[in-house]
DNA sequence: GTTGACCTTAGAGTTTACTCTAAGCTTATA
DNA sequence: TATAAGCTTAGAGTAAACTCTAAGGTCAAC
């Protein structure tokens, strides 16, 4: 059994970290010592690592605790159940890729126009392109 | 001279995010009607529209700041001044879809691994991979 | 027997960028 | 003239995921 600190330094979280957890709902102590100390046995640490891998692979507190309703209640759920929500999850890290790729474009172009020397910014040509809206480097995002 | 709608339509903010920009010290009106209303002028709508357009290729506010701070001292700060925020903001953006590319690819892995189908989840794949933590799949992100 | 590390709780603070509310005045339209 | 749309302010609320604080109890070691 293992106090809260234990359990924090095998999984890499902090102790408010799982404090925190526990008060979502993704992670609980099944016993309490005798002064009140969180007791994690096993099993509660499997599930522990269980989020915290869910938690390191982009899945959301939310999405956590979804499947680990479906870990607890493995016969009631499908494999469907888990896919949609991966899918999901894909489907949010894809389109945040593909916006962030956009602007590090942008920031590519601006870059290229400017010589990033000591001259006075003046005629600082990406001082330029933000002050001109309709700008090539800036209208890809419209 | 425009009152804070028309800036808004004009922009593309809403008049809420222009006050709160005001705030912030990005927009400001320099001038009030006489019963107190935000005036407008050419020059606010082109430092609007320059905070706008900063703000969708992704600079944070405190950059749309220091950019302003350029913008309006250019003979005073450098072109390198300006392409150190800009530099800056790309290793940011760059580092940010390294990391979603690896969440992509772990999440890719998973749902590749799973059938998805109707089968109860009891011998899902991807709720094995979340369980071991030693998997292949998430591994690489440790 | 006292220091220091660790544990408890409730609750506030952090970050970023808005977004909204309430209460009230102004302006345009019918 | 009534109604609706628009403006004002200060300040609270939202989202996500922590992170920290205060005030206090517990435990192992020297």
């Amino acid at each position: 059994m293992l106090k809260i600190g234990e359990l924090a330094s095998k999984t890499g979280l902090t102790a408010h970290t799982i404090r925190y957890y526990e008060k979502n709902g993704l992670i609980n102590a099944s016993q309490r010592s005798e002064v009140g100390y969180r007791c994690y046995n096993e099993s509660d640490v499997r599930q522990a690592e269980f989020v915290r891998t869910a938690r390191r692979i982009g899945f959301s507190i939310a999405d956590v605790a979804a499947l680990l309703s479906i870990r607890v209640d493995k016969t009631n759920h499908t494999c469907q159940d888990v896919t949609e929500i991966t899918q999901r999850k894909l489907k949010d890290v894809s389109e945040k890729i593909t916006e962030l790729r956009s602007m590090q474009k942008t920031l590519q172009i601006l870059l290229n126009s400017c010589s990033g020397g000591p001259e006075n910014a003046y005629h600082c040509s990406i001082m330029e392109a933000l002050d001109a809206s309709n700008s090539q480097a800036v209208r890809g995002r419209a």
